[in-house]
DNA sequence: AGGGAATATGCACGGGTAAGAATATGCAAG
DNA sequence: CTTGCATATTCTTACCCGTGCATATTCCCT
């Protein structure tokens, strides 16, 4: 993973928005979509972007894929995440975003399962969940 | 300047190195030709990418344009700045860049001119100093 | 005024990329 | 093995960018 590459990745909104609320911990594809509230194919493209070139790693969950920062990321990525993270501090968007995924945590400890709920379940949720 | 805007200023080797350079002072386009051994177009191309950024400032000096890192950076920028002085020390092409400036400096310590010497002189350089 | 030096700009071309629509894949439950 | 859900991929369109060649601009000196 060459610097390029890192700052390459880091010179779209949506990714970054995606590193950003990776930092705070690992998430699937649904609650991306949730939180950053933008097509799916848009995200699913920016994570196999992000996965390409190794800022991010993904790991299947049954229906959910769920993505995290590489569990021992490079010297030149760590910097950079740290940067980030002073920079965004301030700009509403990303604000936004850690509001709602503190919202969603919230919302989950409160049902059972680790992930969304499929659309129709029909008292499938806890089958799923095991 | 936004964040994005910095990040796509620093996606590209050559831009890079101009940044890198520039955070130990200011340098003119020639000396950039020098030391990065790059043509002239490529390289004023991406000063004047950084500039319409405000990544870079610009003034005039008799023949040439003199480059230098904004005198009052916003502090997304500082930052960013600050990190890729970290991450860069063990990259050869930005170790090369600070060995050749800084043989540069010797050599334009040991003459008059303040910047290099226009090709064909024929004892203009005094005059150009003043 | 005119020449020459340093630097910038216009044009052209190839390549990467962001976005959306449609479709395909992988998984789990019945 | 079919269905429904979550996610990925393909295709297309439009745009931006990096580079090089040629030319223009700006300045200094005579």
């Amino acid at each position: 993973m060459s610097l390029i590459q890192i700052y390459q990745c880091l010179c779209d909104e949506t990714r970054l928005r995606i590193l950003h609320l990776l930092q705070d911990g690992e998430l699937c594809v649904c609650h991306f979509q949730q939180i950053l509230e933008e097509p799916q194919v848009k995200i699913s493209k920016h994570l196999a972007y992000l996965r390409q070139r190794g800022l991010v790693e993904s790991r299947r969950d049954g229906y959910w894929m769920i993505y995290r920062l590489p569990v021992r990321p490079c010297p030149e990525l760590d910097a950079n995440l740290a940067c980030l993270h002073d920079c965004v501090r301030e700009i509403p968007v990303f604000r936004r975003d850690t509001d709602r995924r503190a919202r969603l945590r919230a919302r989950l400890a409160a049902t059972s399962p680790i992930c969304c709920t499929p659309a129709k379940p029909k008292g499938k949720k806890k089958a799923l969940v095991v």
